[in-house]
DNA sequence: TTGAGGAAATTT
DNA sequence: AATTTCCTCAAA
């Protein structure tokens, strides 16, 4: 009810119908309405209108449900229906842009899709309760060019100034430093007038009579290749796949531009992964197009979403570029959607109505015989699989630009030199950052685990420090003395003795994390200036920047880091990478864990030697014959891509079969496995693996 | 009986 | 999602 309120109360301008029957048209028909509302509600509610009103599919409407009123949009109408007097009438119609048939048909099918209720995804097409109503105005003032009769010195100043900029009365009247009565004179004899001007003006056109940067050979073939796809209309998916450094980005901005040409409301959708959308991503498209793309994420503030929503239904908003959410928005006429770094996991929506938007994307493009670039230098293995398929256009940008090469990947086996026990770091590994270190280079140690120690334990009893909701392990974090869990964000003091058996001072650590290499890199390189870069070292963006700009500036020696250092990152002085442990991420059974391993750690032995200098990575791996391994060894993407394909199609995993997620909830723990179990031995098509519930946590 | 308090059903 | 109805348990 609060809803409604807010959206009804401050704009009762416009023209907001109210509905009556009967009267003045005496010879109305009745029509049957269905209207999807944003709720979890099954199916769209029958509501009668009458037929005068000429409601159509996609308006918005009020429309009582129980004892309230709610807002909706109309689904279906039936035209002269007598079936619908029995129905509750529809309340009101409101005005604003129709919903397009498109999004209309894209949320039935993604509902369906997604196995969820058809409100939940009109939610997220609606997402800005003001818009619909015409903006708020503000009034200025703005000169005629007509001379007052007596033009004395205020008078003039006060035509200077409102010369300069239109700005309302009290402003205009300050900056010309004279009284408000002067302003009010000259509006009174009609060399000043007032200008009503809208709060959400439309945004600047792209400026599509610019060119881009040049292109090298390689580059400009690409974006002959993408550019010829777009003109030819229709829906189209290309994979455009290229190492980091290849030009992508120029590649793309190309087949936007091309896009935005075809006609003059035509609409591109740029989506990029959550932390990408910085200043700096919206600077490149400004420098290409002269304008500032419109921004949509979850983060962007109540009258910026009002503007975007109403100029991008409307058509006006042309450049569109925003995080996955966007791909929901009642687009007028959108050509082109490009998916940036595709296999980003922020792509995926795990929360409420659960979706991968690259996978919309293209369902939604389909449906809009649209056109989708998906572009990345580690494509997942499903657009891979489609593009080996031929369903996908593969376009490669083989070459990395400019001269750098890719560096020296060797394995380091743990088990013929394994390091001492309570150390990770293997002679090879230390000797590695040495040599960089005397060469005046720099090193990189990368551990994917955030704190000093991932399991606490008591030496007397045997008893390990849990997290109390979970239970899972919690994580020590040695500079802030407390115990972390990373799945609750849980957090207590390191205990003085343990909870169990109160025996004092007996936790010892178990297991390494950021922390505790940087512990053991600082014993063998004590005069080297070492720092972490992880989430708890680096909490905002100026950490990250200041971080960063120190390593670029050759302050650092060396930098040990989780897989916040696989973004991005380029130091043009890092020629040493060292992985500590790359079997980390192979653990926990998750169907991507290859996949995932293998991209962050090439990724991470890709930040060494990016510019003249070569590079050299050292993996350490208790598993190194591993097609994973293997693979990264030989810097064969294609070779481990073949055998996870070959392994996913064997054992019927995605995108050869299908998984689904069943949650058994029981008043206790033996129960719930019993029941589980007895699940999985019924249907002997299905295979059924179960998870506990520290595990299954993560999935809701 | 009455009435919290909470779960379950209903809403066109 | 927001109400309304149904159900249980306990106090009077």
């Amino acid at each position: 009810m609060d809803a409604l309120k807010r959206q009804r109360a401050p704009a009762p301008a416009g023209p907001l119908f109210a509905v009556e029957e009967g009267s003045e048209f005496e010879h109305d028909t009745l029509d049957k309405v269905s209207v999807l509302f944003p709720l979890p509600l099954p199916e769209p509610f029958d509501y009668r209108a009458a037929t005068s009103l000429g409601i159509e599919p996609g308006m918005h409407v009020i429309a009582p449900i129980g004892s309230r009123l709610v807002r909706g949009v109309v689904w279906e109408v039936q035209r002269n229906n007598p079936a619908a007097a029995n129905l509750k009438a529809i309340e009101e119609v409101l005005p604003g842009p129709l919903v397009p048939e498109i999004s209309r048909t894209f949320v039935d099918w993604a509902a369906k899709y997604l196995v969820r209720p058809p409100g939940d995804l009109i939610r997220m097409v609606v997402r800005s309760p003001d818009a619909l109503f015409p903006p708020p105005t503000y009034t200025v003032l703005a000169p005629t060019g007509e001379t007052p009769p007596k033009l004395t010195e205020a008078r003039t100043r006060v035509l200077e100034e409102a010369a300069k900029e239109q700005v309302n009365a009290a402003e205009l009247s300050r900056r010309a430093e004279t009284s408000s009565a002067v302003v009010k004179g000259l509006v009174d004899c009609g060399a000043l007038v007032k200008v009503e001007i809208s709060e959400d003006p439309p945004y600047p056109t792209p400026d599509l009579s610019r060119t881009g940067k040049d292109l090298s050979d390689i580059q400009q073939a690409a974006a002959e290749e993408v550019s010829a796809s777009v003109r030819a209309g229709g829906f189209h998916v290309a994979l455009l796949d290229g190492v980091t450094g290849s030009g992508k980005t120029e590649v793309y901005l190309e087949a936007v531009a091309e896009a935005l040409k075809l006609e003059p409301d035509a609409q591109v959708l740029v989506l990029l992964p959550e932390i990408a959308l910085t200043q700096a991503a919206m600077g490149r498209f400004n420098a290409r197009f002269g304008v500032t793309p419109v921004e949509w994420h979850s983060a962007i503030q109540q009258k910026a979403r009002r503007r975007a929503w109403r100029e991008i239904t409307a058509g006006r908003a042309r450049l569109i570029v925003g995080a996955r959410s966007a791909l929901f928005l009642p687009y007028k006429n959108l050509k082109l959607i490009v998916i940036d770094e595709e296999h980003d996991s922020s792509y995926k929506q795990e929360e409420g109505v659960i979706y991968q938007a690259r996978d919309l994307a293209v369902a939604r493009a389909k449906l809009g015989e649209c056109m989708v670039i998906l572009a990345s230098a580690t494509p997942s293995l499903e657009t891979l699989v489609n593009a080996q398929l031929g369903r996908y256009a593969h376009v490669k940008l083989a070459s990395r630009h400019g001269a750098a090469e890719l560096p020296n990947i060797e394995l380091v086996d743990l088990k013929d030199a394994p390091p001492e026990k309570g150390k990770w770091l293997s002679p090879r590994l230390v000797r590695g950052a040495a040599e960089a270190l005397l060469r005046g280079e720099q090193s990189l140690f990368y551990m994917n685990r955030r704190g000093y120690a991932p399991l606490t334990l008591c030496r007397a009893c045997g008893h390990r420090m849990k997290s109390p909701e979970t239970e899972s392990w919690l994580v020590e974090h040695k500079y802030s003395g407390r115990l972390v869990c990373h799945l609750t964000g849980f957090s207590m003091p390191k205990p003085k003795a343990c909870p169990e058996c109160l025996a004092p001072d007996s936790f010892t650590s178990i297991g390494p994390g950021v922390e505790r290499i940087e512990e053991e890199v600082r014993e063998h390189f004590p005069e080297a200036r070492i720092e972490i870069f992880s989430s708890d070292t680096t909490p905002n963006g100026d950490a990250v920047r200041d971080l960063v700009a120190r390593m670029e500036n050759n302050e650092i020696d060396i930098l040990i880091g989780t897989q916040i250092v696989a973004k991005g990152h380029n130091f043009p002085n890092l020629t040493f990478v060292g992985v500590v442990d790359a079997d980390l991420g192979l653990k926990g059974g998750d169907l991507r864990a290859g996949e995932r391993t293998f991209q962050l750690v090439s990724q991470v032995a890709g930040r060494a030697g990016r510019h003249e200098k070569k590079g050299r990575a050292l993996i350490q791996t208790y598993a190194p014959h591993e097609p994973v391994m293997q693979a990264l060894a030989a810097q064969d993407r294609d070779a481990f891509f073949a055998a996870e394909i070959a392994e996913r199609e064997a054992a019927g995993m995605p995108p050869y079969g299908r998984l689904a997620a069943v949650i058994v909830s029981a008043p206790n723990e033996q129960l719930a496995n019993e029941a589980s179990k007895s699940m999985g031995r019924r249907p002997r098509s299905l295979r059924v693996s179960t998870f506990g519930a520290r595990r299954l946590r993560r999935f809701r």
